[in-house]
DNA sequence: CTTGACCTTCCACTCGGCTGGAAGGTTTAT
DNA sequence: ATAAACCTTCCAGCCGAGTGGAAGGTCAAG
């Protein structure tokens, strides 16, 4: 099949996929002899693994690091779920500084609305937004 | 005082300020006879506000419109309040989106936990990432 | 024979928030 | 006199995940 097949099949863009390539998630695809990419159906499973993969979170980096242990025949899911442990953690990470940001702009918002709305014409002024804390 | 100095009394860099400078989020300083730019406490009032604007969770495109109005005289609190109450519905939605990639991962992870560790050591084929909705 | 739909490569650009370095000018201390 | 510690400008690059477009090759239908 041609690029443009296993992105139709893929949902991705012929762009996405030779981007892909070149940074290494895909290998090198084979060639007809008109030079164009030729792919069989484990490229649709590769490539839905990796959208896959995309959607829970891991870069492409990473993805590349879990296909190309599997490439070396050398991965397990075990590897793939410490991965995976790793990203929850750093998604806890993230939304824990979510909540603090909106924690301080709750913070920010009430004191601001109980403030006289006559002496605060001036957001520098005001400090408004001045909670350091 | 000086760039340094500001960049000392705030904990920014000086490349930094003159960085805000460039795009507009502070205006362009005075200058002393020899051509360095000369500041006065009103900057660091400002880049505190920047300081705190940023660590609230706006970029400096928001805090420039901010900045921009009350430049014109034309900003009350009220500006910023709503620009923050847009900021917190971003924030939710980032939130749920995070929840989201935290669910599907901990789906993945259990599903995969139960399988037979015997059957699965290829990624694709045991399908450890496979869930799509 | 030409049109259109494919395909190829390569280079540039996007977003945001800076940082690094080069090449030069100024001030202060020794 | 000279070193160091400032300052100036401008240009380049980083991160990630691609997208856009130019210039050209290939293949099938009408």
């Amino acid at each position: 099949m041609r690029i443009g097949e296993l992105a139709y099949q893929t949902g991705l863009t012929t762009k996405a996929i030779r981007y892909y390539e070149g940074i290494g998630v895909i290998p090198n695809a084979e060639r007809k002899a008109n030079g164009y990419r030729d792919y069989d159906g484990s490229a649709v499973d590769r490539l839905e693994f990796v959208k896959d993969a995309q959607a829970a979170g891991l870069s492409l980096n990473e993805i590349e690091r879990i296909l190309s242990l599997k490439d070396q025949g050398e991965s397990t899911c075990g590897h793939v779920l410490s991965l995976l442990d790793s990203h929850l953690a750093d998604i806890d990470r993230q939304m824990g500084e979510l909540r603090r940001m909106r924690a301080r702009i709750v913070k920010i918002s009430t004191r601001a609305r109980q403030m006289d709305p006559a002496s605060c014409t001036d957001p520098i002024r005001c400090q408004t937004l001045a909670i350091t804390s």
